[in-house]
DNA sequence: CAGCATCCCGATCGATACTG
DNA sequence: CAGTATCGATCGGGATGCTG
């Protein structure tokens, strides 16, 4: 019963534009603001407003690595994304190979 | 990297509000439009286009039951979704156990 | 240059009213 | 019951500017 309110809840955190696109970038390993924003071609703004939702959410967090430098690095929790972003995944490659249009 | 064209596509399909809380709907059956609408308070118009775009995906597909009955059933694409929704689910339970602002 | 904030426009979402 | 039409609110995204 809560199962449908459980997968509300994480679309409400992780549906939002991007946002899944980013955990999928950051699975292996911590990225900056600039590689994010040159692989998947995300505007800075949304970039900027997605990073810090996910963080407020504990999916990321921001972790200093030098002077003036400062990257994203996946949580526990974000990490925990894995299953469900390879899910996603090989059902669009599998959707791909079959041609958008084929249903049953 | 197909692999994250993959995942973009499939988001462009399935990333859609209310895309996949009706796919996770049809899971256990076929249902019709106003079954849907009440379960998921979803508003008359954005059920439509959504049922109207995933049916042109090939994700569900219309299914007439009786004289002015039809109902909405999942292809074999749709269904492949399962586990998808399924990971996302287990997350969503997850992150909700934990609290919402609970990281590493 | 990296990391945002702001402004603005078009697209999308959503509540409600209406039609077959 | 199964949608369509309308309209205000919100969101995505391009351009730009500001700061360290």
């Amino acid at each position: 019963m809560t199962e449908r309110e459980a997968l509300a809840a994480a679309l409400e955190l992780i549906g939002q534009r991007w946002a899944l696109l980013i955990v999928r970038e950051l699975l292996d390993g911590a990225k900056r603001f600039g590689d994010l924003q040159r692989a998947l071609g995300a505007p800075t703004n949304i970039l900027a407003t997605r990073l810090k939702e996910l963080t407020a959410a504990g999916v990321i967090h921001r972790v200093p690595m030098a002077h003036n430098v400062l990257a994203y690095r996946l949580t526990d929790r974000g990490g925990a994304l894995k299953d469900a972003i390879d899910a996603l995944g090989a059902w669009g490659a599998a959707v791909e190979r079959d041609g958008a249009a084929t249903g049953s």
